[in-house]
DNA sequence: AAATTCCGTATTTTT
DNA sequence: TACGGAATTT
């Protein structure tokens, strides 16, 4: 076996001055305590091979973990290379080098920050050959893995057996995250049951075909690179040897896969290895003891379990824990004192999670006061709740209130359409986060496709998508013809497709494919690594397969007007490579697909935008603002319907919810819809049980759910009980207003979308909106189709709206 | 092979 | 509703 040197380290071994200088733990420079709690002081300075971080919502973790990291490095007990810190996603990541280095003043190179699927693949690329698989390998998305579960269960005719692709995929990716694999799952299954037994064979199909296509789904990620490490005790030796301090964040939410991974590297390296790899010109005696085995790498964790929410996809939370039992001596540090929120939000999430039973009690608390009430709002539909939410977000914009500052929260992305549509007409300049993503986008996927054609030819399931896109005459006929020559002469469907012209099939098919093949094969000498004078810049290798397929002129001159916006989204696609090239001087094309593959939901949000943000819950975690909608809080949606089966659902649900207020700063927003269309038709909705569990002195109900329903009588009984005798005086006064507000706001916003064209307003016009009645134009801004006109509504107040599409119409000018 | 139409089913959360 | 897949036509 070879070994490769560590390229960061071309200099080879550098001396750790001071560790071995004295026996005393250096002294942290006052500047990196400074301003700290004494708890927070502890978890930077605390000295030894474990410490577990307990840290509450908005307890300054990330600022202990800087602290902590830039600490490691002024004292010399760390080289930045040495340090190795496990984010969530690449934007935590960047945001923490960014603070370290400030806190240093100096750049701290070689330094890895990064998650895990980041790190896992920067390993894998460098160490591909160890197991077998080749450096250019793909990174197969959840889409990518349905395709190939939809062909094989159409193969195998599972489906008749129940199976789908989707959950085929879930329990694939659960075996995964156990590091089981297909021999292990073999062993283990019982098969004679057919189900069990036709499992079996789609999983050991579905692993056939990855490793044909030299591709890695992200379970395998973590998974592959414990084997490798497990396989190879010299090559996983290298990276216990150079990663001496190692900080994972958000530990409630690692699984089992990626706690065996921090074991792997955190394990002490043998006296026998460390000898052997002395004699390849590995450095390794500087840093073995007197017993030549160096000590394993210091672990530092971070994490809340009642902020752990990511079960459904194998986070384990026995792994924080039971942190103390796996790293026996370990520290443990408790950070309590929240310096994000006020107390009216922080009691509001401590009476919700004092619910989940089976935890420690942990009390969040601010030396900085109540502050403003939680304000409640029942709207009659999704519509309701959305323009609720859309008018308080204008009034805080108003009062100050910068937009990026705001942000509204759902449970489930469908959750987006009712609050777009909103936004859209009351002209609040908003943005989604992630929900569906660009790089969905079919247009895109086949962009996308012919870069990793070019990067990886044996990824057959790209060369598949692109072998008829754009349209060239090959059908599903010829494609299986040219699989079954490729299979039954041992080469590669790419091998296939080059030698074409002895297959026998019509000139014109013929040719389509041979072209296709050399256009690949073109483009892949542009992007070669090697070339001389370095490789073609991404964008430009993209430009030339565009030329040379078609793929955008055909979407440009197509008749399908929805095709415009397709071929917009291709050169937005290669305006995305020109901003890679530019930011990423020298980088190559795996670089720029393996980064499309790992960008995260969060990674999207640009703090400098002027919108408001909306995402999911789960997109939401770790993230903080200054006001924070959270929207649907309803019984089927939080908790999530499909919970309710799970065992430890309703729970994770609660945290769900715990994790979505305490990321308000100062305001905090709780609104649900009294009915909500679900898949066409429209059902009534229940307040969550979550509501109850705060206390009523804590929230301003503006339309509390008694409210909302007096008319109808189905106010639920649990809300009611609970209520003070001022809220039921309240309710039975408001009959009146809700009886009005209810003719005022009934769902009569339409869902398909309007078009003024040109109608000219000015300040001082007179017109009637269909919801909201007559008013006064007071100002209009804005250009094209995005004019918008202030209007002063003589019942409804102040409404900003969008002129090209608003219900309005124009009476007489003044 | 491509375009068109119709029907059935699906919706939790994500790297 | 809206999307994907199958059947049907061109």
């Amino acid at each position: 076996m070879t070994l490769i040197l560590d390229p960061d380290e071309p200099g080879g071994w550098r001396e750790p001055a001071g560790q071995a200088a004295t026996d005393e733990a250096p002294r942290v420079s006052e500047h990196l305590l400074d301003g700290l709690n004494p708890q927070q002081r502890a978890a930077v300075e605390y000295r030894g091979p474990a410490l577990l971080i307990v840290a509450g919502a908005g307890s300054g973790k990330t600022r202990v973990l800087t602290h902590r990291v830039a600490s490691l490095i002024e004292t010399k007990e760390a080289w930045p290379s040495q340090i190795l810190a496990i984010t969530f996603t690449n934007k935590a990541a960047a945001e923490m080098r960014e603070r370290v280095e400030a806190l240093l003043g100096e750049a701290s190179g070689g330094m890895w920050i990064s998650t895990f699927h980041s790190a896992c693949v920067r390993i894998l690329r460098r160490e591909a050959e160890a197991i077998g698989l080749s450096k250019a390998f793909t990174i197969y998305d959840s889409a990518d893995q349905r395709v190939i579960l939809k062909r094989i269960i159409k193969d195998t005719s599972a489906d008749t057996l129940g199976f789908t692709p989707a959950g085929a995929a879930a329990k694939i990716s659960k075996l995964k995250n156990e590091l089981a694999d297909v021999e292990s799952y073999a062993r283990n299954a019982n098969l004679d049951d057919p189900q069990e037994a036709m499992f079996l064979d789609i999983f050991r199909q579905y692993t056939r075909r990855l490793r044909d296509a030299s591709a890695l789904d992200f379970d395998d990620l973590i998974a592959e690179t414990v084997y490798l490490f497990r396989a190879f005790p010299k090559v996983a030796a290298l990276y216990q040897r150079r990663f001496r301090h190692i900080l994972v964040d958000e530990y409630q939410d690692t699984n089992h896969a990626q706690y065996a991974l921090i074991r792997e590297l955190t394990r002490p390296v043998e006296p026998d290895v460390v000898a052997e790899l002395e004699t390849h010109g590995v450095r390794m005696r500087v840093l073995a003891d007197d017993d030549g085995r160096i000590p394993g790498a210091s672990l530092t964790v971070v994490g809340d379990s009642d902020q752990s929410i990511y079960a459904f996809r194998g986070a384990d939370i026995r792994n924080i824990v039971e942190f103390e039992r796996d790293y026996p001596g370990a520290k443990v540090v408790l950070l309590e004192q929240n310096y994000r929120s006020t107390q009216n939000i922080l009691s509001a999430a401590n009476a919700v999670i004092a619910n989940n039973f089976d935890r420690k009690d942990k009390k969040l608390w601010t030396a900085d006061g109540d502050g403003a009430k939680i304000v409640g709002y029942t709207g009659y539909s999704a519509h309701d709740e959305a323009q609720f939410i859309a008018d308080e977000i204008d009034a805080l914009h108003r009062s100050g209130v910068a937009y990026r500052d705001i942000a509204v929260f759902y449970r489930t992305n469908a959750q987006t359409r009712a609050l777009e549509e909103i936004f859209v007409r009351s002209a609040l300049p908003y943005r989604v986060v992630g929900g569906t993503k660009f790089y969905e986008r079919a247009e895109i996927k086949d962009a996308m496709a012919y870069l990793i054609a070019v990067a990886n030819p044996l990824d057959e399931l790209a060369l598949r998508r692109i072998l008829n896109t754009p349209k060239r005459g090959i059908g599903p006929a010829t494609e299986t013809q040219l699989a079954n020559f490729a299979d039954e002469n041992g080469m590669t469907f790419r091998e296939a497709m080059r030698v074409a012209s002895g297959l026998g099939l019509g000139p014109k098919v013929t040719a389509a494919i041979t072209a296709l093949a050399e256009l690949l094969d073109e483009a892949a000498e542009l992007a070669d690594p090697a070339r001389e004078g370095g490789p073609t810049k991404v964008a430009d290798v993209l430009l030339h397969l565009m030329a040379g397929s078609g793929l955008l002129d055909t979407l440009r001159n197509s008749r399908d007007p929805q095709d415009e916006t397709r071929a917009e989204n291709v050169e937005e696609l290669v305006a995305q490579t020109r901003d890679f090239d530019r930011e990423n001087p020298g980088a190559t094309l795996l670089d720029f697909l393996t980064q499309v593959s790992l960008v995260a939901a969060a990674d999207e949000i640009d703090d400098e935008s002027g919108t408001v943000s909306l995402m999911t819950l789960h997109t939401a975690k770790g993230l903080e603002y200054h006001a924070v909608f959270l929207t649907g809080i309803e019984e089927g949606l939080l908790p999530h319907q499909m919970s309710a089966t799970e065992p430890g659902g309703p729970a994770e649900e609660r945290r769900l919810f715990y994790v979505g207020i305490t990321r308000a700063r100062r305001r905090l927003y709780l609104s649900l819809a009294m009915s909500r269309a679900q898949f066409g038709e429209v059902s009534v909705a229940m307040p969550s049980r979550y509501l109850q569990e705060i206390p009523d002195e804590l929230i301003d109900w503006r339309q509390s759910p008694g409210d909302a329903t007096s008319r109808g009588g189905t106010r639920p009984r649990a809300l009611n009980a609970r209520q003070s005798r001022e809220q039921q005086r309240r309710d039975r006064f408001s009959v009146a207003s809700a009886t009005k507000a209810k003719t005022e706001w009934t769902n009569r916003v339409t869902a398909n979308v309007r078009d003024n064209g040109d109608l000219e307003l000015e300040a001082g016009d007179r017109i009637r909106h269909a919801d909201f009645g007559e008013g006064r134009v007071t100002q209009v801004t804005g250009i094209g189709a995005k004019r918008v006109a202030h209007v002063s509504f003589d019942t409804a107040g102040q409404k900003k709206l969008l002129i090209k599409i608003a219900p309005i119409e124009k009476l007489a000018t003044p």
